[in-house]
DNA sequence: TAGTTCCGTCAACCAAAGTGAATGTGAGGA
DNA sequence: TCCTCACATTCACTTTGGTTGACGGAACTA
């Protein structure tokens, strides 16, 4: 039978998939499969999986990792574990995913620890600056989906 | 022959034998390998693991069950899938995430977001800005604890 | 246009996870 | 003593997680 379904066939497929197109370095287009699975057996000094499998699971043709396969990849993209599979640690997760890879700049992180405890005009003042800059470095709007 | 190598079997091993040791009703000798199976199948209305299977993770036959498994004899016990490795994976990602949820200020949230994919030059003169604006405001310099 | 490289995709294969059925053993019970 | 029941243990077998190697296409270069 044609396996169709995207939900049924595999949260771990589209959770991974959803990893892959956000978290990257900003200004970089996404990484590769081979990408993330020759670092991922770098830092561990071992090999722990293939390209080929991690596209399988990406695109769900496998669907239920080892655990140790999991950790790793979980550990890779900066996620707790469970967001593989349950639902609310992967909304809560998805929410810090974007600003977690903006704070991944050194810069970026002390500029917002130095914002905290400004005055909300100060910060207003900041951010409407900061959309100018954008503008003028020919950078999208940032979105903000806020909760 | 004496009690085996408690280390070659693996972690799993050892904190599932633990488990079944210590987690059972009062009054009542440890489960059987084969009531846990039964229980895990029934709660869940279909087979996930077998008798034979959860005696060889208990004695280090097998080592490194599927993520599905592990989670349903987590469940079954009521510890956290995390308790059958020594994850300082989770630990490393949870103060990942930490540092992302204690800037929970959305004004702030939305400034690291915005300056996102900003050039280096334009973030270092929003930081000296920010940090006038933190004197005006009376407030210490920000710490700059690196790394 | 041809050569190179990297990537996603696929199919055949291998190894390890997981099962079923049989054997051994000790505790009751008639 | 013999039977039985529940459990741990073992092993040959099946299933599926995971790998290897190859192919075609897109992007870059000469």
């Amino acid at each position: 039978m044609p396996d169709e379904n995207p939900t049924e066939g595999g949260v771990v497929a589209e959770r991974l998939t959803h990893l892959f197109n956000t978290v990257h370095p900003a200004g970089r287009k996404p990484y590769s499969t081979a990408e993330v699975a020759k670092a991922i057996n770098e830092k561990a000094g071992e090999r722990i999986l293939s390209p080929t499998y991690l596209w399988q699971l990406k695109s769900g043709k496998r669907t239920d990792p080892t655990h140790s396969r999991l950790m790793a990849l979980a550990d890779f993209f900066g996620v707790p574990v469970a967001y593989f599979y349950e639902d609310d640690t992967a909304r809560r997760t998805d929410e810090q995913l974007e600003l977690a890879t903006a704070l991944s700049n050194p810069s970026i992180r002390q500029l917002a620890l130095a914002a905290n405890g400004l005055s909300d005009g100060t910060l207003n003042a900041l951010l409407a600056m900061i959309q100018s800059a954008r503008h003028i470095e020919g950078l999208d709007p940032a979105s903000d989906d806020g909760a």
